[in-house]
RNA sequence: GUCCCCGUCGUCUAGCCCGGCCUAGGACACCGCCCUUUCACGGCGAUAACACGGGUUCAAAUCCCGUCGGGGACGCCA
């Protein structure tokens, strides 16, 4: 147990609250991944809970993408509830608060311009004439059927001061005067946000709430809350926020499906590549680690090593990922054993339209796992192990770039083509029988291999000859061979 | 506007709490060199930061104050 909690001494219960009002955002992604690095370092619970208490906003697509995004994370949780689902709770708990005076009904008419003075003179604190309602007048307004807000009655000019140790942030501390009178329910009689959160965080007995620096404030109002709910407030600790090159916090609607964790996924990030990049924003594990397996990192974690800072997610218009994450990616996917990365690579190649076995796969695995950083580069570095029929050859690249020319392109392939046909397809000795071919022809061997690899492969840039002509076997090569002469000979 | 938070290389960060070991460390990216049949991997190297100004101190990235800059919250959204 690293951090000291109000309960400590008990095992920890976290909770992960996102909204579904979308697809699971990278933001959205590292907070889950922090409470379930902190519950399982600390051998708690983690909650998951679908704060849907919007049901303008709420799809049940998002309630799909979610899961979805989280299954591929593959990080368990232990509990699961729906907000909606606890609407009696959340309604028993407003009027308990109500009923302690320390709440009051709004008579104002739900969208009401907020305009006014405020503007020119700090925030709104609450719409004047319905604080100081009597209670008769409000319920005698309320029975008639009046629609009305439950707004929490915030103390006023006592300099009451509002405090918390946050984990991350440290003391924190508000003048109640300077928190507007907050909405508990909502004029249709459902309850907003933070009073089904903080109902259900006192009811599911949460321990730490860990969630983004954008409700640092808001925690002021959860403070009131809890007091109004007679329950000892959960400790906190907030995370400092992600946010784009230009600075803004990272939003569905600005940055759009760059920040998406399906976009990763379908790039080829291994999902343990994608934690291992996202718990490096905003925290470390103060040694120079930073590739890390899932198990070294959860060891590691502790709420104290969270810094302070935002953290900017590094990508363009060009590039939606950030460099590190990707490196990262290169770097989890060398990790992998041939035989698992070859099962990773397979959902790739099928959706590229290869058709590509497991054997197959198997055997160009360890020919681009060096080659690749997502996953999603293997086919089209792979492809011509899996094209029946080649792209056209460029002349111009079946000719050695250092001083050759057509005709030496040719005489190589020509030879070549006589060496190959008896030649064993195994490394060593295609090692011995080209190097020998190139001596013989009176070149180096980078020379001699350009037009042979561009003519089996189809490009310059591709694996080490020997390894990939093994795979390819003799009658494609051959074959190959023969077209990129024709293709030189056509052209004179 | 009001309140809250933050400010070390382009980016992620170590160092800050407990001043000296910091002529500020690591990583990514970029550039160069080496390895090499191409590409990649790997190795080596280079460029690059304590926002600014005042204090305190023998000594400040580290403590204090101020300024500036950035972000967040101010919804009957979450």
């Amino acid at each position: 147990m690293t951090d000291s909690a109000p309960s400590s001494g008990k095992s920890p219960r976290v909770r992960f609250a996102p909204s579904p009002t979308g697809f699971l955002h990278v933001g959205s992604a590292r907070t889950f991944i922090f409470n379930w690095l902190y519950a399982r370092h600390n051998g708690g619970t983690l909650v998951l809970r679908l704060d849907d208490t919007d049901v303008e906003r709420n799809t049940d697509a998002s309630v799909q993408s979610i899961f979805e995004g989280l299954r591929w994370l593959g990080l368990s949780w232990d509990e699961e509830y729906k907000q909606s689902e606890r609407l009696a709770l959340h309604r028993r708990q407003a009027e308990a608060i109500f009923a302690k005076g320390l709440a009051y009904r709004d008579f104002t008419p739900a969208h009401a311009d907020p305009g006014e003075q405020s503007s020119s003179q700090g925030a709104w604190l609450f719409n004047p004439g319905m604080r100081e309602l009597t209670r008769e007048d409000s319920d005698r307004r309320a029975t008639s059927g009046e629609p009305f807000a439950l707004r929490y009655r915030v103390p006023r000019g006592e300099d009451r001061v509002l405090r918390f140790v946050d984990a991350v942030y440290g003391e924190q501390s508000k003048l109640a005067d300077e928190v507007e009178d907050f909405a508990l329910l909502r004029s249709d009689g459902n309850p907003t946000y933070h009073l089904a959160s903080c109902a259900d965080d006192a009811d599911l007995r949460i321990t730490h709430i860990i969630r983004g620096q954008d409700h640092l404030t808001n925690t002021f109002k959860h403070l009131l809350i809890f007091e109004g709910l007679s329950t000892p407030p959960p400790q906190f600790a907030h995370l400092p926020l992600l946010v784009a090159p230009d600075g803004a916090k990272l939003s569905k609607r600005r940055h759009g499906p760059v920040v998406s964790v399906t976009t990763y996924r379908d790039a080829g990030f291994l999902p343990q590549a994608f934690i291992n990049f996202l718990c490096l924003l905003g925290w470390s594990p103060k040694d120079d680690r930073e590739f890390m397996s899932l198990d070294e990192i959860r060891e590691a974690f502790t709420l104290e090593n969270v810094n302070r800072s935002n953290a900017v997610v590094n990508f363009t218009e060009e590039d939606p990922f950030d460099p590190k994450a990707v490196w990262l990616n290169a770097e989890h996917i060398r990790a992998l054993s041939v035989e698992e990365l070859s099962r990773q690579l397979a959902p790739f190649f099928a959706q590229a339209g290869f058709e590509a076995t497991p054997e197959k796969i198997l055997a160009v695995t360890p020919l681009i796992r060096e080659r690749i950083k997502l996953l999603g580069e293997a086919p089209a570095a792979a492809d011509f192990f899996f094209l029946p029929q080649l792209a056209p050859y460029d002349p111009a690249e079946l000719i050695p770039s250092k001083g050759g020319d057509a005709a030496m392109a040719l005489r190589v392939l020509q030879y070549a083509q006589e060496v190959l046909a008896t030649t064993n397809f195994d490394h060593d000795s295609l090692d011995q029988a080209l190097r020998a071919a190139a001596a013989h022809l009176g070149l180096k061997a980078g020379q001699a291999f350009q037009p042979i690899r561009v003519a089996v492969c189809g490009r310059k840039n591709a694996p080490p000859l020997f390894e990939t002509m093994t795979v390819l076997g003799r009658e494609l090569c051959l074959a190959r061979i023969r077209q990129a002469m024709e293709s030189l000979q056509t052209r004179e």
